[in-house]
DNA sequence: TTTGATGTAAAGGTATGACGAAATGATGTA
DNA sequence: TACATCATTTCGTCATACCTTTACATCAAA
């Protein structure tokens, strides 16, 4: 089995054409704020008559947004932004669609927060049950970094290979789904840390973690495997604060509860 | 024979009348594994045919399953099933028809490994982030689980609800996502959980440790949470695999790779 | 006043039939 | 062989009509 992670090129998401431009439209309505759940949509005919498509394709549209949890569609009633739990995050349009509205910092914070849990358990799980192939993937992962050095979207893509493959060794169907959801969404994270990174040096300590990690799960050293995972991670996230901070002048990490 | 249990928040699944016949039976169709992943399904009409319904509703119900990552339309080419690392795992109707369709057991499994890595961390994180009313939330849930100690169904609701709270004081929107999405499943496992249950006092021993977690949690004892959710999802597996053993025979743990 | 049955209009749900658009593969041409 | 062209197939969109559900008002009965 050859890769079995996307060409992840350009963001193919299966949805072309007119109801495109509705879900994405309506979609990013709702995540940027400006109809709040609890509160309506327009009717079919109006949205139809707004984006100048058929009712048709606006039921299509509305349906797909029903899917991810971002409306509640009741007859008689009318189409409702649903409560934010209901909110499938883990859906890569749901998590772009975030960022494009300026709300991408608050998750990513939290994105990380998730890895930091993740991906050490799964890493140890991957140095008990990776096969072959995977070793292999790991080990052509690092390779791609090391190649890449001098291109920012080459090296992000690398290292995003390198930890999609952690995931796919876990064999955890739950993990493997994560990744692949969280890919593109974790491309561009990584296109921000690099950002931060002041030159070669620090890349090529980044691939030395990395490729500790792959040894230990090469050896089978689960704990090892996971403490360095844990490093990976970590040093990604000062990249990203890093790189945060210079862009937007803060992070809001005062939004907690308490 | 499944289904009546309903009352709660957002249980039911939106989706009524005609096409949910169509999502429905096509989901399972492909969960089932009677069309394999890279196959065609047939065309819009000839569905249409099938269930006696017009097109437009074929094609909503398909505008579905494709959120769900469970096809990809294409046009001129047809409908066919996408690889299974697309299907959305983290969504309540696919969960739920791996269980209908006999694949419960191993999504549970894996599932209870998820909760292995994420519930100590929800938990230490809980003990750090959570409000006045996550706490009261977590001392209703296990009040109501004394309450209910000879209501099996209502014991597996507050059993839920606890560590949906759980995951609610994490402040974490993944968490709290993934606590919203499992919910349903994770009801049912408890209800098979309960199976392997000799009597009140192993099910008051359950309670006790569900108090100990929310007590670390009160305390702001991080490490102790986190320590003790562990055991009570340890338990928990326990049970489970007890109960699967008896009621098919085997559980199979032998299909990872390795 | 409160309760319960009832009617109705509003919104989504379904059905047809027609045509458009795109991708595939066969056909034709250089 | 290589490339351009075209017909076919299947999904994509549209317009229109009618059905089904249900919130809400209305009115009758307790």
């Amino acid at each position: 089995m050859e890769n079995t992670y996307e060409p992840l090129s350009g963001s193919r998401s299966s949805i072309r054409g007119l109801q495109k431009t509705v879900i994405e439209g309506i979609g990013r309505t709702i995540i940027g704020g400006r109809i709040l759940p609890g509160e309506f949509l327009p009717t079919e005919p109006e949205i139809g008559a707004t984006y100048e498509v058929s009712r048709t394709s606006v039921r299509e549209a509305m349906r797909v947004l029903s899917a991810k949890g971002l409306v509640e569609i009741r007859q008689k009633v009318g189409t409702r932004v649903q409560e934010v739990e209901h909110w499938n995050i883990f859906d890569s349009d749901i998590l772009r669609w975030h960022q494009e509205e300026g709300r991408g910092d608050e998750v990513m914070l939290d994105l990380i927060e998730i890895r930091q849990i993740l991906e050490p358990a799964a890493a140890k799980l991957a140095a008990s049950r990776a096969n072959m192939d995977q070793h292999r993937s790991l080990k052509l992962a690092i390779q791609t970094m090391q190649e890449e050095l001098d291109n920012p979207e080459g090296f992000a893509k690398a290292d995003l290979d390198f930890h999609l493959a952690v995931y796919a060794a876990s064999q955890n169907s739950f993990l493997l789904q994560f990744g692949s959801v969280v890919g593109d969404f974790l491309r561009r994270v990584f296109m921000i840390q690099q950002q931060a990174v002041r030159g070669r040096d620090e890349l090529e300590l980044d691939i030395q973690l990395h490729n500790e990690v792959y040894e230990a799960i090469n050896r089978g050293d689960g704990q090892l495997a996971s403490e360095t995972m844990l490093t990976v991670v970590l040093e990604g996230k000062n990249s990203l604060i890093k790189a945060l901070k210079t862009s937007t002048g803060t992070v809001d990490s005062s939004r907690r509860g308490e």
